[in-house]
RNA sequence: GCCCGGAUGGCGGAAUGGCAGACGCAAGGGACUUAAAAUCCCUCGGUUCUUACGAGCUGUGUGAGUUCGAGUCUCACUCCGGGCACCA
């Protein structure tokens, strides 16, 4: 063997692996599956070191599984629709499907180049019709149960551009290609009914123990549920009418001062009618209308309102209360209307005091008198207390009374009781180009169509003109547009929306198992082997929105018979960012590192041990070009240490060590120690790559590899040689999730055949890890006075006789009173003295 | 404003309530070499005392607390990072 020269042996042993297709997985009753997942990417251009990394933390998983002896199932495949694809067309004169297509082909060679094991027969393309037909095909049958919707909804517009921009696209309120102020524009929109799902959505959260706290805490508030009421207001003067509002605090309604109701709410216009106010009114809604929804979000809290003019009658007292329209009043939460309570509120409190609306007090604190001074009343009191000034409800508990003041409207039929979330239903709509057709067909006479099963996929046309201006170019296809109804053979035309990209990755992890399945898109059978997905891994980034549209997809394709289980996802990982001078590595601050750059100076196998290294998986990684350096001297050493004693190899060559029993008699001190050390360090790094603690794993085999050069080879006998080479063994095969390549390389030298990377994982010798001596920590008053070696299982009593004879612990504990005396088998003995 | 994280040497990080700083990087020293690189070995939180061997004090963002014992648990605070849909 020669110097360590990575890329030669990089190249010959992913070929060697391709040849016999090691990575290709078929349904196995008779063993375990596993399934192991890391998120796939969208194609921009070239791998960057986040990429790099998740993956290098999912190769490591999926191979240390297969080493297991698990059947695993480890797929990838390109997120391939969406924005930046068009971007680049525009920019690039260059087609979005061309553009992708030829990413993807050079992120593919790079993913290669890695040595990641997966099985590419099962790659998939969002962007290709063989996989979206078949979420048209969802869609369908989602528009058939009412699970798709439409309904008016606003969007980002510019006013010059003449088109709808994402969120993305808006910067600082202003439109990133004209710089023109956007403004919103209300359109007919597709929606998914994911709120359909919200509770069972909620209630799962509580059913997936292998997820992250923080993750399942970040869903749980997305989906928001809160218990509450809503009231109906009758407004003065007004016979028909009344003002629904939604509250979680019934208990406060005695200390409503005024209303709050959306800009955008039905009833502004009409309540402003013909008042003195109705100019300012209707400029107000007119300013919030055009304001665009992140503006509007964005104003850091200034909140604004107008009064309309108008009372609202308080149903439980009869007082009339003002009605204002107010800026942070949102139409799609509740019912865009809300009784303002600035007693108990603490934005209501500020609005009032901006607005000199009364304070009423109808909750009381111990502290405080039934009707406090402005002095006294410095804040809203948000806390329960007793209640006041709310005639019947007078003295009880405010807490109590949130149940007896609903109970109370619902039988009085003011209101009722009802539940809600904050969770709104999945826009999916997008004017774009680059992304699944809505397959559905507008007829004069038949109405809305959706296009017949046997028509899919409707294929996006390929000759589109795309420019940053203007319309969604499919709408100016004219041969895509114009379409004969399929109910009637009238003319119709087409929907031109495509559909919001996060509805590939709703499902994808459901295609892999079986990619090239007709007729149905999803193969019951092949799915219900390998799912649900045993590990997923990707960015914290996706920690609300992808991971929640997955859930709620696996839901509705439960629900239509494709899957089978509740959840697609049974265990989480959420990897850290990788981080270089302070900041997120962004190709827009300069501060990339090229994947290929490593890998042609040190290799693929030091780029994954070095992403893996650097930090733990779940916490931000910062980046170091140094420290890359020692994990390629690290495999260095390894490689040495093996090329330097081909002699013994050679003697031992043959003979199976593995995990053998040796009889402890012939062996040398040293080398019962390092064989001790080593089945110590096989036991830590197999649990620690169990619970993704891939940084310390690595950290055990460096300091075995630091063990192995302490013993002078020269000198061990043959016997010795034997253990030599079977702690080489575990040490290779150990290395082998991590640098595959070497450990392939470096096993055929130690003079075995097959490949690594097929062995099974190395055995624990638990003879071995026994220590025969246990080092006992002597403390006296909390500071380490003493430390000694005792025989394992030495009684107490001798344990404490030995240490209070140390000179040491003499010289501490002479004069002073022993009060207390702690002994932590095997491990620690305490002294609490006091005195001086 | 709300929610979720985090803070340990020059740096990345390690530590079931039990020896703080494993492992790696950087730095310094030595061996090898004509030399350099590579490699191999040693030292490496701060500080005081000691010729030395060594011994002591101090130290995990700040301040309290619980405990024989706290980086770890509790409370209050400071700073940093991430997320957000002003949620009635």
């Amino acid at each position: 063997m020669s110097d360590y020269s990575p890329r030669e042996i990089e190249k010959k042993w992913q070929s060697a692996w391709a040849k016999d297709n090691v990575d290709q997985v078929t349904e196995d009753k008779k063993k375990e599956k596993y399934y192991c997942l890391e998120m796939f990417p969208y194609p921009s251009g070239k791998l960057h070191m986040g990429h790099v990394r998740n993956y290098s933390i999912g190769d490591v998983f999926a191979r240390y599984k297969k080493m297991r002896g698990y059947n695993v199932l480890h797929p990838f495949g390109w997120d391939s629709f969406g924005l930046p694809a068009e971007n680049a067309a525009i920019k690039n004169n260059i087609h979005p499907a061309q553009w992708t297509y030829k990413n993807i082909d050079e992120m593919r060679r790079q993913m290669k180049d890695m040595g990641f094991g997966y099985d590419w027969t099962r790659e998939v393309m969002t962007c290709h019709k063989d996989y979206y037909k078949w979420e048209q095909l969802f869609f369908v049958k989602m528009l058939n149960k009412g699970l798709a919707y439409k309904k008016k909804s606003t969007v980002n517009w510019c006013e010059d551009c003449k088109t709808v921009l994402a969120n993305e696209q808006v910067q600082d309120g202003k439109c990133w290609r004209c710089g023109k102020n956007i403004t919103t524009k209300e359109i007919e929109q597709w929606f998914f009914k994911i709120t359909n799902y919200a509770q069972e959505l909620l209630d799962g959260c509580d059913k997936l123990p292998g997820w992250p706290e923080r993750v399942l805490t970040m869903q749980k508030n997305w989906i928001g549920r809160s218990e509450g009421a809503e009231v109906d207001f009758a407004i003065k003067g007004v016979k028909d009418t009344k003002l629904r509002i939604y509250t979680t605090r019934p208990d406060t309604i005695f200390g409503v001062t005024f209303m709050s109701i959306a800009p955008e709410h039905p009833l502004t216009a009409s309540l402003c009618k013909g008042k003195p106010q109705e100019k300012e009114v209707l400029a107000f809604v007119d300013k919030i209308r055009r304001t665009s929804k992140i503006e509007r979000t964005a104003e850091g809290g200034v909140k604004e309102g107008v009064f309309t003019g108008s009372y609202a009658i308080n149903p439980l007292n009869n007082e009339e209360i003002p009605i204002y329209a107010a800026n942070f009043v949102l139409m799609d939460y509740g019912t865009g209307a809300v009784m303002a309570v600035p007693g108990h509120d603490t934005r209501d409190f500020a609005f009032a005091k901006k607005y000199n609306i009364p304070i009423k007090v109808v909750i009381k604190a111990d502290w405080m008198s039934a009707n406090p001074t402005d002095a006294e009343l410095k804040d809203a009191y948000v806390e329960p207390g007793i209640m006041v000034n709310s005639l019947e409800f007078n003295g009880i508990n405010s807490e109590l009374a949130i149940s007896k003041i609903s109970d109370y409207i619902e039988s009085k039929k003011l209101g009722k009781k009802t539940i809600n979330y904050r969770l709104k239903d999945w826009g999916i709509s997008r004017q774009r180009y680059w992304g699944c057709p809505i397959p559905v067909i507008y007829c004069d006479k038949c109405g809305m169509v959706p296009v017949p099963e046997k028509d899919l996929p409707v294929v996006l046309p390929e000759d589109a003109k795309l420019t940053a201006i203007g319309d969604n170019p499919l709408s100016k296809i004219d041969s895509f547009v114009n379409v004969k109804c399929p109910k009637c053979g009238g003319m119709g035309h087409r929907e031109t929306d495509t559909m919001d990209t996060f509805v590939e990755s709703s499902w994808y992890y459901a295609r892999y198992t079986a990619p090239k399945d007709e007729p149905s898109g999803i193969n019951k059978e092949k799915a219900a082997y390998w799912l649900p997905v045993d590990q997923y891994i990707g960015g914290i980034e996706h920690a609300i929105m992808h991971l929640l549209y997955a859930r709620f997809f696996h839901k509705v394709l439960r629900d239509f018979g494709y899957l089978t289980g509740d959840e697609p996802f049974k265990n989480l990982l959420t990897q850290g960012m990788v981080i270089k001078d302070g900041h997120k590595m962004s190709k827009s601050l300069g501060n990339t590192v090229d994947p290929d750059y490593i890998i042609n100076k040190y290799g693929a196998d030091t780029a994954r041990l070095f992403s893996v290294f650097a930090a733990p998986p779940e916490k931000d990684l910062d980046w170091n070009d140094h420290g890359v350096e020692g994990c390629y001297r690290f495999i260095g050493r390894i490689w040495r240490f093996i090329d330097n004693n081909s002699s013994i190899w050679n003697e031992m060559k043959g003979i199976s060590v593995l995990s053998q029993n040796v009889s402890a008699a012939n062996l040398s001190p040293e080398i019962k120690k390092l064989r001790s050390f080593t089945h110590k360090t096989l036991k830590k790094v197999t649990s620690d790559i169990d619970i993704f603690g891939l940084n310390t794993a690595v950290a055990a085999m460096m300091e075995l590899v630091n063990e192995i050069y302490k013993i002078d080879v020269s000198k061990i006998n043959k016997d010795d040689k034997k253990v030599l080479k079977e702690v080489t063994e575990i040490l290779v095969l150990m290395l082998t999730p991590f640098a595959p390549h070497a450990s392939c390389e470096l096993w055929n030298e130690l003079g075995n055949d097959g490949m690594a990377i097929q062995h099974i994982w190395p055995s624990v010798d638990e003879k071995a890890v026994i220590e025969d001596h246990k080092l006992i920590v002597v403390q006296i008053n909390g500071k380490v006075r003493a430390k000694m070696e005792i025989p394992t299982g030495t009684s107490e009593e001798k344990v404490k006789k030995i240490a209070f004879a140390d000179v040491n612990v003499k010289k501490f504990i002479e004069g002073k009173e022993i009060k207390k005396v702690i002994y932590v088998e095997g491990k620690l003995l305490s002294i609490a003295v006091s005195g001086s």
